[in-house]
DNA sequence: AGTTGAACCGAAAGCGTTTTCGGTTGACAC
DNA sequence: GTGTCAACCGAAAACGCTTTCGGTTCAACT
């Protein structure tokens, strides 16, 4: 029993034409109440869907966005991916879009997919992530017309629909908050100087700094890879100066927790002679120990908005400049911002009870 | 300049058909090499792309396929996805084919889209993960001739086309691993029964006992939510017993980090006084201190070979039942698994560095 | 009674491919 | 010189939908 579906079949069966049919469905205003009722109804019966392709071929629309994959350089920071995209293939589920997810392998391979949509037009738009202060992206995808959302910005992107998290005031609160505590040797370990957050997170160290009277130790911006061990060798260093810091705002919480290590390693406890805060809010900085304090972003509320905002590009409702959005991040107090140390630096005990805030949220 | 795209242009431009550029470009071996070349030339040259609708409105092939995102339960385990999609996404790339994502917000939800799938047939094939042990997916997959193929066995999977790790085998040898250090009260912190890989490892650890020559301690099973609260409670429970074990294979990363840290308010000290070992091989697990011991499975190639067997499926070129793969995991030597400990329990003094096997990788 | 104009609906032309079915060559053998 | 078989290519029919453009109908105005 093959079913024969298609337009077709509810036209013949209604004695209507398969136009009447189609406007129909699809909630024209030219077709009476009763019609279409009685259409949706057997169209109901029969489980009718549409062809999606010839759908697409006739009307010229794709209701397809493309998400590009970071690349795959440091692996925690895929905590993201599954959340972001679970935002956005939701809200575009809702309004019948597919989400389609794009690997490039390289710089080119990714040129080279973008020119393939440029052409062949089967994904209307993209949403990008991971960009760079000079991210050529922008520039590449505005000349190929291909309207497209970043999460986050760059330096190209004041004419593009971007969402970001606002990481200036996040470095910002940060620094003033560890200020609030009583430091005044802050330092910072940020990421590579190409990431366009990674500029943004030291500005707002800076910043902080300035806004709490306190000036920016001549060593103390150090900058290395988003890594584990870049954060530990950039801890090093800090900890190498005649003056080390007493607190350091991290740039990502995989990197302060390398920076914790290297604390431990010199006879220190995180949180105790040297606070730190890192930025992402992974959860499995709550199962430390200490429990890391961090600055969390929004995720899938993120994915979804920037589904949206696309989609309203993409059917030429809004100016892509009109979409642009600054998300904040907030600072999720655990254990590892603390008052400066008092006591004897060299001290070993068993300590964590005492400084650990406990909002880590396991141990009730 | 509008570029008049269209096999057409082609056509004219070297007065040839549409079918026959058409034939010259999918490579129909009754078009003449010289001629081939010639519209190839020209297609190049005019950076000519197929409408993908058209051809697949016209071919009757979607060349797309769909992977079902796991219900956004935990968190941690989303590391997966990213690694996973990249594999399946790079070698469909290879061949042309598209990766569609869908998330289901609800099992009914994810009927639905089942259904709508088996009928608008826009997607040609899924992937689905997180396997229960009686999943009605693969009936209704099966029902509705939708061909799929599943990261993870099931009950229901005899018939069908899986790829999985050997869970049990991997948990015969983290038993045998912890026995053959001399441990004797192996425990095993299991996940939810309703998952087929929780099963699986459970097995693995009882016929790990057995090889092993040890009796499953009648307590020593315990189970619990794949998280790490989950891992805590159970460790808890099992630091409460009359004789608590010396070592636990751990369901998951997660977990073993719970359980960590309830060995470490309990007064002792992961991998000293009890030993255990996870699964997942997560990077964070290096992190910690000591660094966690587990099991790794792989991912990337995992997704590859998925989105691979998918379409030999799908294409009808072998059956499903052909296509069951089992990988393997393997023993990632961190920290916590080491000889039963003979010295006082409560001591706890600055250890690591002699019972830390230090592979974790950033000491260097 | 003639005109107007909503309100509804049908015919038909695409959309850009693929694919079937023939048709035209030319070479080669008989 | 007729027949045959490859080797190539064109015409045209799908594929299943959307959308433009008219064409009726019927009530409501002049």
């Amino acid at each position: 029993m093959e079913e024969p579906k298609g337009l077709k079949v509810i036209a013949e069966r209604l004695n209507l034409s398969e136009s009447t049919v189609s406007r129909a469905l699809n909630d024209y205003r030219d077709i009476s109440a009763r019609t279409k009722a009685r259409v949706r109804d057997v169209a109901e019966e029969l489980g009718y869907e549409p062809n999606t392709h010839a759908r697409r071929l006739a009307s010229g629309k794709s209701d397809t966005i493309g998400y590009v994959l970071p690349k795959q350089d440091g692996q925690l920071t895929e905590t993201f991916l599954g959340e972001l995209m679970a935002g956005m293939a939701k809200t575009l589920a809702g309004c019948g879009w597919d989400l389609m997810v794009l690997a490039p392998q390289s710089p080119e391979d990714e040129l080279a997919i973008f020119k393939k949509i440029a052409r062949a037009r089967h994904v209307s738009g993209l949403i990008i992530s991971r960009t760079y202060i000079d991210d050529p992206r922008f520039r590449i995808l505005q000349d190929l017309k291909i309207p497209f959302v970043s999460h986050g910005r760059s330096n190209e992107s004041a004419n593009s629909a971007w969402l970001d998290v606002d990481n200036e005031l996040a470095f910002v609160e940060m620094t003033s908050y560890l200020a609030s505590l009583g430091h005044r040797r802050i330092a910072h370990i940020g990421g590579a100087p190409v990431y366009n957050f990674a500029r943004q997170r030291a500005d707002g160290w800076k910043r902080g700094l300035k806004d709490s009277g306190l000036k920016e130790g001549a060593d103390y911006a150090e900058s290395t890879e988003l890594s584990f061990e870049g954060g530990n060798a950039a801890m090093k260093r800090l900890l190498a100066l005649d003056e080390p810091p007493t607190a350091v705002c991290c740039v990502s919480d995989v990197v302060a927790i390398g920076a914790m290590r290297a604390i431990r390693d010199a006879g220190y406890l995180p949180g105790r002679e040297i606070s730190l805060v890192g930025y992402d809010g992974l959860e499995i900085g709550s199962l430390l120990d200490p429990p890391l304090t961090t600055m969390s972003q929004p995720l899938q509320s993120a994915g979804s908005r920037l589904a949206e905002m696309l989609i309203t590009i993409v059917e030429g409702k809004s100016m892509p400049a009109d979409n642009q959005e600054l998300f904040r991040a907030s600072l999720v107090r655990r254990g590892t911002a603390n008052p400066p140390f008092e006591g004897v630096p060299e001290g070993r005990e068993k300590h964590r009870q005492s400084i650990n805030s406990n909002v880590g949220g396991f141990e009730s």
